[in-house]
DNA sequence: ACTCGTTTTTATGTAGTACAAAAACATTTG
DNA sequence: CAAATGTTTTTGTACTACATAAAAACGAGT
């Protein structure tokens, strides 16, 4: 281990990026050294592959991943122009719960109960009379039918109303894109249980309580989910 | 609106996807219904150019997304491999500040506030004395010294360990990516301010507390924040 | 027969050229 | 003067060529 630190202080580590990584970095360098802002006109291909002294092809394969994340965009004449990227467009095109790990699953598992529990704050600062009752539909709408595949299109229903209820748009869609890990994981385990409090009874708590009633009655409706996790946590 | 959207039935929409865009959907497509997993072997890129008859630079293009996002890997002679990618990678490479949106800057700030407060469950799962000492030492730190510079600093190690204690990896590197975001909005609004709870307060809660204690402690710790947030809220 | 070193093969990485397409700009013509 | 047309410019796509690295195959020597 000593031997090992030695070495890594005294050989640098041999770098096995590729060009088009570097010159991803170094235009993200340039943008920000320049302080280009959101609109801003950028240099046009080839006079950058020139000073980056690369192929426009390489050049190519670095700005096609910031046009995927949204950070430039181009018109055929125009040139390119910096803009503001989709703060969530890079996180939705990895979250296929067949290829990440199963570790980063699971945090991901338990960032979304960590995200239901601390809702309360922001959501009764937006609270309102035509969201609780639209809530409350969605509630109500449960007893009438018992299919499994309604009871968990349901389910999403509930809680994603709940985030739209919180005015928070990005909230909203990072939810909507935990969905699947969220099934996945409970698919996984082959249960889909549900704690003693209801999504009628949150809705009570909506009308009535306060925001620690509804903290509370979240945990109690997430419980089941949370004891897994205390097991879980317990065998390691 | 009833015209455009007749009008939007009967003519499809022109997209204006360049072949890259095609291909990077077309080989994620290709990945899910071969039910690749992660360090299956992909097919070398003379061959899926040609299968999907698009030259070999625009295939790279795509790849080179890919493989940015860490979806897949390539070896010089060994080829292509699927591979499980990190989650956070493509939020981190868009989390500049100066760039994305105000709104979506201020869904972040408000997301992580979300976190903080229902991080109290998943925290108290994975308490142990050990890292409750090791916080403390950070709050007592604080007395000390008192400039500015190392105020922010210590705010940053205090939460930091907080989100550490949860044992979620993949949370406190979403939090740590969240720094700076949380840094400008509070720069912009040239404030720093701080609740009635002080840390070594809430380092008390945790030794004698119990989960709702702590999660009151933090709300009163971050009450600056939301009530700010609900004098914007009231503007709008 | 086994190990070590050399050569061959093969897939990716990079460069360069060429041309198509679209959009802004310039020019001509009624 | 306006509309139509042509020109220029920049991105998008294709193709070729070669460098490079690494596995695989081969061969020599003990």
């Amino acid at each position: 281990m000593a031997l090992k630190s030695d070495l890594s202080l005294d050989i640098d580590k041999i770098s096995s990026d590729t060009m088009a990584d570097v010159v991803e970095m170094r235009l993200r360098d340039y943008f920000k050294k320049k302080s280009f802002k959101p609109g801003d006109a950028l240099p046009k291909e080839q006079e950058l592959a020139e000073a980056l002294g690369v192929s426009r092809n390489v050049l190519r394969e670095a700005l096609s991943r910031l046009r995927m994340l949204g950070m430039i965009e181009t018109k055929k004449k125009r040139g390119m122009i910096l803009s503001s990227p989709d703060v969530l467009g890079g996180f939705q095109r990895v979250l296929d719960p067949l290829i990440i790990s199963p570790d980063a699953l699971q945090d991901l598992f338990e960032l979304r109960l960590i995200l239901e529990m601390g809702l309360a704050d922001v959501l009764f600062l937006n609270l309102n009379d035509k969201s609780i009752r639209e809530l409350e539909i969605i509630a109500n709408s449960e007893k009438k039918k018992n299919k499994e595949a309604f009871r968990i299109a349901n389910e999403i229903a509930f809680h994603g109303k709940l985030y739209e209820m919180a005015g928070n748009d990005t909230l909203k869609r990072f939810q909507h894109m935990l969905l699947p890990v969220f099934g996945f994981v409970l698919q996984v385990e082959n249960e889909f249980l549900s704690g003693s409090v209801s999504h009628q009874d949150l809705v009570e708590i909506l009308k009535s309580g306060n925001k620690d009633d509804f903290r509370n009655g979240m945990y109690e409706h997430l419980k089941p989910h949370f004891d897994r996790l205390e097991a879980l946590k317990k065998i390691n």
